[in-house]
DNA sequence: CCAGACGTTGTT
DNA sequence: GTCTGG
DNA sequence: CCAGACGTTGTT
DNA sequence: GTCTGG
């Protein structure tokens, strides 16, 4: 889950909408935001909260090499705090990691092919929901830095990972697992460095928390950007190149 | 003791 | 670095 | 996360 | 099948 994401919040912005210190690049925005790019993430300082950049795939204070970051992605709350890569980063590390939205595919077999193919969908916060920050999502995250053995002359790497936990009766709908989103008491309590047991505070996501909908496949490809990539789609809607629903349960969801 | 892994996803 | 397997 | 590559030789 | 790049 949550290999793909939108941001389409300017930095600026974000740093508003989290009250942190803009602290970060000028990363661009970007609708197809893949695994080991730039993102932003909310950390707290002594001086407050910071928007920092960082990069997506965690590289752990020991790793020999980077080549592994787009493996770890996302850390499962239920075992986070027992795998060694990610335990020590429960007590100072945590983050918060803003998105828009998020993408999810869902692998449906045509009865007319004989390849599965994968339906993206694009996910984002209800309006109104407490999981939306002004219309942002804030997924709970943990950051470590690292330096490189071979380039000790070389400056530190700060990456991140988002947690993941089992889908809600919503999400489940499209996929088994999603990412462990604040509401606004939810990210207080994850970034404040006083909180004793930050795990223990997540609450489960009520199904109203998300919207979502079938969107292009364009997005399949990473190289794939611009806004078009989170446009609903029917996909009941034969000039899609989709078979009607009649003939496709599978599709018929939304 | 040393050597080798350390992670998630999905799929079977 | 720290834990697990042998 | 998905898409796309995955290899060597010698020749240009 | 598995790894790398985006």
């Amino acid at each position: 889950m949550c290999g793909r994401f939108v941001r389409k919040t300017s930095a600026i912005e974000i740093s508003q909408i989290f009250e942190a210190t803009n602290n970060s690049l000028d990363l661009p925005v970007s609708y197809n935001v893949a695994p080991t790019s730039r993102i932003l993430s909310v950390v707290s300082t002594v001086d407050g909260r910071r928007v920092q950049d960082v990069s997506w795939g965690l590289i752990p204070r020991w790793a020999k090499d980077s080549t592994k970051a787009a493996s770890l992605i996302n850390a499962r709350l239920e075992t986070v705090s027992e795998k060694p890569s990610f335990k020590n980063l429960i007590a100072s590390n945590r983050c918060v990691l803003p998105m828009d939205g998020y993408f999810e595919w869902k692998e449906v077999l045509r009865h007319d092919e004989i390849k599965p193919f994968k339906q993206p969908f694009y996910f984002s916060p209800q309006p109104g929901s407490h999981y939306s920050h002004s219309g942002v999502l804030g997924v709970a995250g943990l950051w470590s830095s690292w330096k490189d053995p071979n380039n000790p002359e070389g400056s530190s790497v700060i990456t991140a990972v988002a947690l993941t936990r089992d889908a809600n009766a919503m999400v489940s709908q499209v996929h088994h697992r999603m990412p462990v989103l604040l509401d606004q008491q939810g990210v207080m309590s994850w970034l404040d460095l006083a909180t004793e047991e930050p795990l223990s505070h997540l609450v489960e996501i009520e199904d109203e928390a998300l919207v979502v909908c079938a969107v292009s496949t364009k997005v399949n490809s990473s190289r794939s950007s611009g806004a078009d990539l989170i446009d609903p789609i029917d996909l009941n809607d034969a000039s899609n190149g989709k078979r009607k629903a009649e003939h496709n349960d599978e599709l018929r969801l939304f």
